[in-house]
DNA sequence: CTTTACTTTCGGTTCCTACTGAAAGGACGG
DNA sequence: CCGTCCTTTCAGTAGGAACCGAAAGTAAAG
């Protein structure tokens, strides 16, 4: 994996793009499509030689990579480095990703709904109309919740069916 | 509108903070939160002075949202300014949302998917390998744009029924 | 056609995040 | 217990996005 072929520098570079627009460091996406990529784990060593980062980068990067679950550090026999490597279930990814993501992004401001609706005062100017909006905004994100809740106790290869289930679903609306 | 009660404020700031992990500008967010709660639409000057930030802040800021579809300008007999108000279907409004966040998130990579597959040399050192990794990536963004699509057609009240079906499905995963 | 009210564009500044290189911090082998 | 190898931490820097205020642009009123 030291020399890279033309598709997978392609690869890497366009996760690293994506990385951007999904909130993700770009150097951090690099190196999860490296090892998304790599058939064996690789030191954090190569990683940047690759990557052509700092070594400090890389160690910052995959630590966060880590934190998410969706990297981890195994050990090779004979070498005192650790060796890291990317989950390769791609649907369990997307479903860590997507937890932590409802954490960070739904379940505050579900939370800040649920709190302001509990306070609001009746009494306060316009409190009428405030309450319709919050509680329609409050509506979506619980419902959000709710399915996510009901997703993630789903293994992995029911969730992919449920997916091709919804698809269908368009045939019969009622 | 002119002030704010004390939930509004927090409302708003709250708004623009979590804006900010979706990747949406934290101005942008605060101006869509303030026309949301607000019972009529809004000239900017208003916006500006409400939200403490810069006339041409707001111009630019409003842009983003009439573009985005979820604000738009209105106008109000005798005055010739223009008022802007917030779309107030929260179903509606996320469904714009995650179709453009698709657009952006999804498309691009499920095509450079496609490309990389097709592209792929057989006889490449790991070519095996890699295309392996490759489908397993991308039979993940096709489902995602399948189910989107499908979803798309649909009137909003529909969706909502969907997500509903979703969460009720685990009963019975089979 | 000119004035006035309003909006947008644009260059400069500020603020924040990502990244580097150097130094400090483990841990293993001898 | 010292030296070596590897990893992490940290302060400083560079790059980019957001924001401001001034200037230019547009359109309605008189």
């Amino acid at each position: 994996m030291a020399e890279l072929t033309a598709l997978q520098k392609q690869y890497i570079l366009h996760w690293g793009e994506m990385g951007t627009r999904w909130g993700i460091n770009r150097t951090v996406a690099q190196i999860h499509a490296l090892l998304y990529l790599s058939p064996k784990a690789l030191p954090a060593e190569e990683i940047a030689e690759t990557l052509s980062v700092a070594r400090s980068n890389v160690s910052t990067s995959i630590r966060e990579l880590e934190t998410r679950g969706i990297v981890r550090a195994v050990h090779v026999l004979g070498d005192r480095r650790e060796h890291y490597e990317s989950m390769k279930d791609v649907w369990e990814m997307f479903r860590l990703v997507i937890e932590q993501r409802k954490r960070r992004e739904i379940d505050p401001t579900r939370e800040m709904l649920r709190r302001s609706l509990a306070d609001l005062d009746p009494k306060e100017a316009g409190a009428e109309y405030t309450r319709e909006r919050l509680q329609a905004m409050a509506g979506f994100f619980e419902a959000v919740t709710e399915l996510h809740d009901h997703m993630k106790s789903l293994p992995t290869g029911t969730v992919r069916k449920l997916l091709k289930m919804g698809a269908k679903m368009k045939r019969k609306p009622s």
